[in-house]
DNA sequence: ATTATTTTTTAGTATAACCTAAATCTCTAT
DNA sequence: ATAGAGATTTAGGTTATACTAAAAAATAAT
């Protein structure tokens, strides 16, 4: 098993995201605008990343993940998530601040490291944004969950992640109140264009676009 | 204030060590054996170093870190010790293991992270090894230490550092049951070979070698 | 002081990761 | 079925970091 470059760790990681949901290869184009660079870069890393058969290539039909690609995918976003939680439980980042730090940290290549880490954090199963945590194998345990938006009126639940994991979503999320692991409540819901009413733990009222609720995952 | 790529800051970071002590220059040669690579890319290096003001350099007659390199070194420094103390103090690794995970893990650039760490940690002042950690701005305040074979008989102290912090050394340390923190009495010398037998804590006795005592330094 | 040795630098090469510009392939619309 | 649009790859260039081999400078030895 080669051993993948800071580079390639990330470009197998934006491939790994890019190819949840869909069966299709994932486009050059894609991968480009993931990883901010030009597409005849990612070009050259492709061909690199087929060489490692860490994916499938085909030119000009676009890529798959290999089961030792995915493996390896889910190494690096184990570490991620577990530096992420790190921070935001031990050394009190708020959870719009962890991401470039983490994407830094997430490089760091010592096994006994991550071990000794998940052990200190006692083994959380999942990110501050409510993201699993793969074990050391690459197996996930994740929670069914639904986009807020798709609840019916009174129904409840708990948020328990985020799909826009942007800076400004999470800060407005802050602002507002909603939070991971917060119980909710749908108290109203417009039906002219889907916004919805959220009581926050029983406590506080939150009225919120349809876009904004289609972008909070909760578990019922 | 440029700032350094990895391979500088590791560069910047053996000629700040190289140059400690000495009021002379450091040799390319010299900076060629710490950092393991041949005296052509040291050459190559030193220019850039140069051109970014961390060092003086004059061809052919070694080169002098400037005040802005102290300060880059001081930080990276920093960041090393303070990773250092969070691998052994939370994660429980023992002090030989710290050094390669604490040699990726202080060029991570967050402001923010150091800072949080440190107040984390509780502000330490002294790494695993004993070694000072310089503050935000460079400045270090160490402490009066001296080699253990420069005592004389009877007197007491207490381990503060290291010299030698090879993983080697610092196993047999830990095997004698000799730790920095530790209170000794000097109880016998050898006057022929200079090795020396001291009592640990009131508790342990311990015979070495004069040459593993002048690597161990004391406060008294 | 001149040669020999050691140290250091220069010249040229390699690899990784990026870029721009140009060429080539795929796909869609007529 | 084919032209044109759009996506993708190739070609060639750049920067950072390392290397080897050869040249040049400094130092040591006679």
């Amino acid at each position: 098993m080669s051993t993948l470059t800071y580079a390639e760790e990330n470009y197998l990681k934006a491939i790994y995201h890019l190819s949840e949901g869909g069966k299709k290869g994932v486009s050059t184009n894609d991968i480009s605008g993931e990883m901010k660079t030009k597409p005849a870069s990612v070009s050259d890393m492709l061909r690199k990343l087929g060489d490692k058969a860490v994916i499938e290539y085909r030119k000009y039909y676009g890529v798959h993940i290999t089961e030792e690609g995915k493996k390896l995918a889910l190494q690096t976003i184990r570490k991620h998530r577990l530096w992420e939680v790190f921070l935001v439980e031990k050394l009190k980042f708020s959870w719009d601040e962890v991401h470039e730090v983490a994407d830094e940290l997430e490089h760091i290549k010592s096994r006994i490291l991550i071990q000794r880490l998940d052990e200190y954090l006692g083994f959380p199963k999942f990110d501050p944004h409510g993201d699993p945590i793969p074990d050391e194998y690459g197996d996930v345990r994740s929670r069914p969950r639904l986009p807020l938006n798709e609840l019916d009126l009174h129904s409840t639940g708990q948020i328990v992640a985020v799909k826009d994991s942007s800076a400004a979503f999470l800060r407005y999320l802050d602002k507002v109140g909603a939070y991971i692991g917060a119980r909710i409540k749908i108290t109203d819901m417009v039906e002219f264009d889907g916004s919805i009413e959220i009581l926050v733990d029983n406590k506080k009222s939150i009225f919120m676009s349809k876009d904004v609720a289609g972008n909070i995952l909760v578990m019922q």
